[in-house]
DNA sequence: TATGAATGAGACTTCATTCAT
DNA sequence: AATGAATGAAGTCTCATTCAT
């Protein structure tokens, strides 16, 4: 009796499930989450509420479902994987992500985006979601950190967390400015990015602390 | 011709007027601007619907004024002026910055700033006020960037509007990561500004870049 | 586009529509379009906030509605028109607006009627259709008296439109003094007004004026 | 102890009163009674709210105050007065009527006058006004036509009431439309008036009925 | 299954009136 | 007497969700 023949294909399913998401996340990028109203998302999805709530049991439902953003996140965490110079994966992970910031196609994703880190505070399973989302790339950076300095390519004294969380806090930031519209230069930001990188290098002689020289 | 003969003298007026705001940035901080009710912020601050009304025209006026938060950012943009030299001013800004981020008692503002962030997406007005928020310490920075290449202290090709957009996103990345509860180290990320920082010492040496190599 | 598949027939949507309208009726004519509060009408009509508010966009959308009140007009125009003879069209027109204010089924809409009057002084919607419904009659009995003049059962140096104002202004009044409760003798004020119309005729001889004769 | 020592005089009482009238004519003027705040009323004043309530137990009892119209409507009577001859009164009434209608700075009384004849059908102290402002006249006018037709100047068969009432209703008909804006030629209506009040002369004869001759 | 009309709690805001000053 | 800040009930309208069709 259990789903005894199912109507349409798991296949339509998931395609229907993924155009409500694509409306749901117009929707949201403009309004924000709890200013866009299910009618909205009616409308932009072509479907009735009925059927928005047969793949969905609520609006939070949608709205978690949209706070995780895989694809997003894959395509960069890839580029760092690319080279096999971990140091040199750090370089090319942050010119991905800011090659992704210049993307018109993702637009929308970065603004509910920001719209999910709001929400985060308030939500747990938003915030779950969110905090999982940075938790991935912190430690595939991490990592890089770490077998960098191994490989001598990077001062061993650096806390790799503090780098990797700062580098991903970065990135963040960036992407809010972008969203907000502010005339933000991605190459310029990642050429600063890269050159604070290799100031990292063990024999790079940095102008010492004048602490240090007191 | 306005308020010909006031009841309340101005301090009471901007004490109370304080008071709602206070209320109000309690409520935002754990609801956001959206979840959050009048009635909650009539409850919170023992006043009544017609007396908070009576001090902002809507709910809109008092999520604008909370979206603007001038004395948290002097404190940090001070500790930036402490110092004569530019180049330790940045230091020293980071600093100021870590610091107050582990200032418990500042933790609704910046719950309330990073809803101002996403309600930035879709109020102009916040938008505004936001941005403004940026501008003023990207600006600073600016400066003393500028101002540190002059005094041969930071390396001359640097883009200094890069880079002090992209220290303030770092900073904004981890206000973000704070709210969230995310187990930051302040004071670590604080070394690896700092250490980033003087790595673009013009008489670093970095790292040659690899493509450059080739 | 719009209401792709109605769930309901039209017919049943003007129904309910008509059925609100009702409620509203007996609302407004009870306390006026703005003593009378939306859950009044909500419980009057045995509706929701919500399926009232789907018929209708707001308040003042079902105020417009009412404001315009063609049935009961169309009924007395007929009347005029039943006779061939414009002048005696005239008299019946009078004799059947004074039947129609003996009508008790049309007391409410009679009441709401001046509110209308009053609503038109500061809704300029109200306001056009309150003037739309006068003009109507207007034109049609400043035309009635054209032909009656024509036909030389008028003095032909009436002025046709003053007549036909005055004429409507005397029913607008006796409406007034009809919803106020005033012991109205409709059918000797119909003997008044169609003694006064036969003594328009070309060939009365009125008592001359003295004035002239001074 | 009762009124120990009134701080001000009477007629100055008297004059604020007056002046609380005029500001709150205007305001209803323009928005009608319930469209129109306290707060209004207080700014157009240059009054305080406690002030106006010291003179006004309650803003219906504003309402009421302005319900009774003598003054304009004394102004008119006299006119009827001035002649010997009733029916010559009674024609004079109207003339000295349209007259007023055309005066500007009645404008506002007019005005308010159409909102109190909406008022008046569900607040009872103001149709008590409003009826009694209607029966002076009335009774006025019915006088001067039983005065009229004594002297043989006006048929004797006709219903000196329904005469009196159908009189006032022009008016107040007359009056809605010039509030409303509409072009109503004042001196034509009172020629017409003028006109068919001869047409009402015992010697006048007539067209005859069709009825009476079926 | 799918539809969309209906629900009704709750959103923001106003305003006649009061009363401490 | 006069002031105007404060009250809080009541106003209009929205919207996530349900369910008869």
């Amino acid at each position: 009796m259990e789903s005894a023949t199912p109507k349409i294909s798991r296949e339509r399913r998931e395609s229907r499930r993924e155009h409500i998401l694509e409306a749901a996340l117009g929707c949201f990028a403009d309004e924000g989450f709890h200013q866009t109203g299910m009618a909205e998302i009616v409308r932009r999805s072509g479907m009735s509420h009925g059927a928005i709530y047969s793949y969905f049991r609520s609006k939070d439902d949608i709205i978690e479902a949209l706070a995780d953003d895989r694809h997003s996140r894959e395509a960069i965490l890839n580029a760092a994987a690319a080279s096999d110079d971990p140091f040199e994966g750090l370089v090319a992970l942050a010119r991905a992500y800011a090659t992704s910031l210049a993307d018109p196609s993702s637009e929308l994703r970065r603004r509910v985006g920001v719209h999910g880190w709001a929400e985060a505070l308030r939500n747990p399973r938003v915030r779950a979601r969110v905090v999982e989302g940075i938790a991935v790339p912190c430690t595939l950076v991490a990592g890089l950190v770490a077998r960098a300095q191994s490989a001598g390519r990077l001062a061993p004294d650096i806390d790799a967390d503090a780098l990797a969380r700062s580098l991903i806090a970065l990135f963040q930031g960036v992407t809010l400015q972008v969203v907000w519209g502010e005339p933000v230069d991605f190459d310029a930001c990642a050429d600063v990015v890269e050159r604070m990188l290799r100031g990292l290098a063990p024999d790079a002689r940095p102008t010492p602390a004048p602490r240090a020289e007191a």
